[in-house]
DNA sequence: CTGGGGACGGGGCCC
DNA sequence: GGGGCCCCGTCCCCA
């Protein structure tokens, strides 16, 4: 069966490139309370206290900490064991543990706070289309002032950290739906990946030498200087054709076959090739609008 | 009209 | 991230 073309597997089931945030791993984790993702805040001295069009939530304010959370793949948590320093620094309720205290392990440590993002938190796409986590929330883009904070998107003004990261969910859920569009032809595709590798049909950067074609990628020049040398290094297991090309040569084993797999939904026809069937039908046979 | 070959395009997966 | 390769598919041409 075809291994990739029938069913498409889409990007969003992919598991998350949650190694871009290894940058952190030291002092990040997962956590107990919450299940979200821990990452580094570098949150003011002073936060401002909620104001009163502030929902206060559980992750306000808790010792110095403001803990929201990230969504990860259960496999991801099992497969990334938390440090137990980690888990005391990064866990509210840990953080209440008369042990030490949390500013005082922070200082020790010489860490910066910790950031704790929802598990209400949307998927965060990237330039890539993955999940980037260079969209957080971070402090040098959310400025603080006397008055509150400023969403770096929008300028709109929020009295707490809380409120801002709330608001910014909304930015993220743009984001999620954002495409990216190519220049030439105006297709959209959800990763840069995918729109890089689709310019190359424009671009067409592989020249033969030979007679100066362009084509998009490598392989379908490779394919296309066989048609100079005469290549053929597809051969049939059951007669003595070869093929230059293995697609034609997969055709080819479909006239050996007794089974055809393309069938006429008016007269019950049968075609080895799905072109064969299209033109049997466009020429009458079946009178679909 | 049909069967088949030749050439090629493009999305996706694996390494 | 890029190359190689996979696959399905299309278009054209000829017998």
């Amino acid at each position: 069966m075809p291994r990739s073309f029938l069913v498409k597997t889409h990007s969003s089931h992919r598991v998350p490139n949650y190694g871009e945030l290894e940058t952190q791993r030291e002092i990040n984790g997962s956590c107990s309370a919450c299940g979200g993702l821990v990452v580094p805040l570098l949150l003011p001295d002073s936060v401002a206290p909620p104001m009163p069009g502030d929902p206060a939530q559980p992750w306000d304010h808790i010792s110095g900490i403001t803990c929201i959370s990230l969504p990860l793949p259960e496999a991801q948590r099992a497969s990334e064991p938390l440090d137990p320093l980690d888990v005391s620094l990064m866990d509210p309720h840990a953080a209440r543990a008369p042990s030490i205290p949390l500013k005082d392990s922070l200082n020790h440590l010489n860490l910066p706070p910790l950031l704790v993002l929802p598990t209400r938190w949307p998927p965060i796409l990237g330039t890539d289309g993955d999940r980037a986590p260079d969209r957080l929330l971070r402090a040098e883009q959310a400025p603080y002032s006397p008055g509150g904070f400023q969403c770096p998107h929008c300028h709109k003004p929020y009295h707490t950290l809380s409120g801002l990261a709330r608001h910014q969910q909304l930015h993220c859920h743009l984001q999620a739906q954002r495409c990216f569009t190519c220049k030439y032809c105006d297709k959209e595709y959800s990763s840069l990946g995918a729109l890089k590798m689709h310019i190359r049909t424009h671009t067409l950067p592989c020249i033969c030498t030979i007679c100066g074609k362009a084509f998009s990628r490598p392989w379908l020049l490779q394919g296309h200087i066989r048609t100079h040398t005469g290549e053929k290094p597809y051969a049939c297991s059951h007669c003595s054709r070869a093929f230059a090309d293995r697609s034609n040569l997969r055709a080819h084993l479909q006239t050996h076959s007794d089974t055809k797999r393309y069938q006429c939904k008016s007269c019950a026809k049968t075609f080895s090739r799905m072109s064969l069937l299209s033109r049997h039908e466009e020429s009458g046979c079946c009178p679909c609008p």
